[in-house]
DNA sequence: AACCAGGACGTGA
DNA sequence: TCACGTCATGGT
């Protein structure tokens, strides 16, 4: 009964908080020493406290689009290291400097404009909670992305399903091959407690988990949850 | 040396 | 609505 919950309680109890999302600067971060390794928090849900960790997550979750972190991490300090890791600090780079900074993360001529066009559109949030329709209105926002933002940078309940929560649920059984994504979302929605923090925590556990079973296909088998849904 | 990574957009059926 | 090509660097 209600797998998805004990799913959630069983990777919670094996991996522990993840401490989504990383921010290059927060209370305990050392950012000028290395990557931002450090950057992750776990147990504290009252991130992001400003303006400009908001727009880091947002900023993270573009460029964090079809690319492994690790590339976006040095995207992100690369424009940490030239004081720029902020609205105001993207908006006096050049395009072509932008682009240069995140060139790591791949996609970088339609992120850097992704991200142009972001911003206008956050600083006329001033403040303000956005809907998740005004996210998806924003070119280069689309499902994922939005419920990423509305989820750590908003604190927003959104469920965020991306292609590990796919290929996982759909390994074990639970979800079909050609669900879409407002399906797989309501699944997990309607089956947890409105809490944004158990929705960051278990987005954040899937994508632990999947990096230890299913990166490689002959690896699915061994994935402890099978073990989990046949009982 | 393929394959994939914390996807989204534009196009054409 | 939905399948398909495109965007691009970097790690395994």
């Amino acid at each position: 009964m209600n797998m998805i919950k004990k799913i959630y309680d069983k990777l919670l109890k094996d991996y522990g908080p993840q401490g989504w999302w990383p921010l290059v600067e927060h209370p305990g971060s050392n950012p000028t020493k290395s990557g931002a390794i450090e950057g992750y928090h776990p147990g504290d849900y009252s991130l992001p406290t400003t303006d400009t960790q908001r727009f880091e997550i947002c900023l993270g979750a573009i460029l964090t689009q079809n690319t492994s972190w690790v590339t976006v991490e040095k995207s992100i300090l690369n424009l940490y290291r030239i004081n720029s890791l902020s609205i105001s600090g993207i908006k006096k780079l050049s395009d072509g400097k932008l682009r240069e900074m995140i060139k790591p993360a791949g996609y970088y001529n339609q992120k850097a404009r992704y991200i142009k066009e972001f911003i206008v559109f956050f600083e006329k949030l001033d403040g303000k909670v956005p809907s998740r329709e005004e996210l998806l209105s924003v070119t280069g926002i689309g499902p994922e992305t939005a419920d990423s933002m509305l989820l750590y940078a908003f604190k927003q309940p959104h469920f965020v399903v991306d292609a590990y929560t796919k290929r996982i649920f759909i390994k074990i059984g639970l979800i079909d091959k050609k669900a879409n994504y407002d399906e797989i979302k309501k699944l997990f929605e309607d089956n947890l407690d409105k809490d944004y923090k158990v929705y960051q925590e278990y987005h954040a556990l899937i994508v632990e988990h999947a990096k230890r079973y299913y990166l490689k296909k002959t690896n699915y088998g061994k994935c402890p949850l099978l073990k989990l849904i046949k009982k």
